[in-house]
DNA sequence: TTGAAACCCTGGAGCCACTCCAAGGTCAAT
DNA sequence: ATTGACCTTGGAGTGGCTCCAGGGTTTCAA
């Protein structure tokens, strides 16, 4: 199938399968005379696995890792299974400190009492004061610190 | 006072305030006879203040609405409660899909029962196999649909 | 037969919020 | 005179796409 077929399958860009292709997740496929890309559905089973991961949120160097033991059943369990570990830890501690600044915009959100202008807003009072207050948020450990690592978005599913 | 001095009062790097004024968050000092930058406590005051709306996940281009706001403040308020009510909505999406995700991977991490080899490990048997389900969670809306946004990451607090 | 629409190709730029680097200038202390 | 710590600029890199320009190909209908 071309490539078209192919995203509209795996339900996304066609843009993203060439990216893939690219970034070494989709090996490439043979051409056909006029250069068209043509999958199997092998394609579209690599293709499914690497959207499965993406909605758990990986990166797609550890999909890449999991490609690979996919590939090569032969090798340690292990390293899968740390791999899930690490995932789930990242995601706890992405939690942990959302519910901190969830609680931080609570507060801010409830300094305004329906004053009219900006210089009477309690949010803004409120944010300008903190940022001088050392056991604000942004002087804390609660966010940051706890979760330094680029943590990637989940992918969108609007590609209709 | 120089630009040194000031990233490490704002807790900074020197990239990032520079960053900050190319990106017209912060205006730009005047320059000593040598071209260096000479900042003001205001400057750093305005830092301080960038640096707790990025600590609340805030977006570049929120805090610039915000500093507008700051600037002057005779304009009305409900906008500012508006972008917090906004902030806080985008919070809590990200925390149900993520909860979503940390039961998803739970589930994974216990399809392992210490086989020795990726061949028999069921977390990759799972997710090869979830990914064809029609059910699972790169198919269904839980994840993806409910936060497009572009989410940002919030700031590193590794700059020692 | 002509033409339009719907595909496909490549390469490159843009997004966000930085971070790092190279190549050079400046200044104080030794 | 030299070292080292600072400063300057511009440009490239990160992740995971997304979009676009400028071209080629295929398929269908009028």
């Amino acid at each position: 199938m071309r490539i078209g077929e192919l995203a509209k399958r795996a339900e996304m860009k066609t843009d993203t399968v060439r990216y893939y292709e690219k970034a070494g997740l989709l090996p490439p496929p043979p051409r056909r005379h006029n250069g068209y890309r043509d999958y199997s559905t092998l394609h579209l089973e690599r293709l499914a696995f690497i959207r499965h991961c993406r909605a758990l949120d990986m990166s797609l160097a550890d999909i890449s890792h999991l490609l690979e033991f996919v590939t090569r059943p032969d090798v340690k369990c292990d390293a899968i299974d740390r791999l899930i570990d690490g995932q789930l830890m990242q995601v706890q501690t992405r939690i942990a400190s959302l519910r901190t600044l969830e609680s931080q915009l609570l507060v801010l959100r409830d300094q305004c009492h329906d004053q009219k202008t900006a210089g009477e807003c309690g949010i803004l009072q409120e944010l300008v004061a903190a940022a001088h207050d050392e056991g604000c948020v942004c002087h804390s450990a609660s966010i940051g610190e706890t979760d330094a690592t680029n943590y990637p978005s989940p992918p969108r599913d609007d590609q209709d």
